[in-house]
DNA sequence: ACATTAAGTGATT
DNA sequence: AATCACTTAATGT
């Protein structure tokens, strides 16, 4: 494994990786790139994997047996899914959805090394850690959007949010995407859009909202 | 030029 | 906020 991906693992993880580690990681994971649209690991399935993610963004969302989804909260550089460390105890399957919104560098770990670097590394148990804090508090926020909140509010939160992970003013998508992740219909997202393009909060074009109102 | 897909809108529940 | 039914606009072939 090339020096780009230790320095990304160096670089965008909140607990400074020590360099053994950094080693580890770089000799038993393995680089993947995920396009566009691609599903990382789905509802259903086993996973026996943590992905590290070095580039992009993931959308991870739940789903009800309907096919009801909702998207729960984004995924960055530095980010790891933290529901796959449950798995490392006992093998369940996913009870989520993760895929890329954008083209994405993730370095995926066997769960086999995770209790072992989860004693023998104080920056990967901080991390695991934290990580589980962070996802806890998103769940959290996103309890609270859904209870709370009203779809215009909603929606503004969405596109906030969704620009903020891709670190761009500009999300190439269509109302119909957004509603689905919202489950609620394309007609209400689009009049709402409206509604904030007329408050000057964002600019329509097709398949393309820019977010003034960050 | 035509078909397809995305987006806008009034009326109704 | 959801649904229907329809229109208009943008884009692909």
């Amino acid at each position: 494994m090339d020096n780009i991906i230790k320095e990304k693992l160096k670089g965008f993880f909140t607990f400074q990786f020590e360099d053994e580690l950094i080693n580890e990681i770089a000799n038993t994971g393995e680089v993947r790139l995920i396009k566009a649209g691609e599903i990382l690991m789905d509802i259903n399935h086993h996973v026996n994997f943590v992905p590290f993610l070095l580039q992009g963004v993931f959308k991870v969302l739940s789903e009800d047996k309907n096919g009801n989804e909702i998207v729960m909260y984004f995924l960055e550089r530095g980010d790891t899914c933290a529901s796959t460390f449950i798995n490392f105890v006992n093998t369940e399957k996913s009870k989520i959805r993760v895929i890329a919104e954008i083209d994405c560098e993730v370095v995926l770990v066997s769960l086999d090394h995770f209790d072992n670097w989860m004693v023998k590394y104080k920056s990967f148990r901080s991390y695991v850690i934290e990580s589980y804090n962070i996802r806890i508090k998103e769940m959290i926020e996103a309890i609270d959007t859904l209870a709370f909140m009203q779809m215009d509010q909603r929606l503004l939160k969405y596109l906030r949010d969704r620009a903020q992970v891709l670190r761009e003013t500009s999300i190439s998508t269509t109302h119909q995407e957004i509603a689905y992740d919202l489950n609620t219909s394309r007609v209400v997202v689009s009049r709402l859009l409206k509604q904030l393009e007329n408050e000057g909060r964002i600019i329509l074009n097709r398949n393309r909202i820019e977010v003034i109102d960050l």
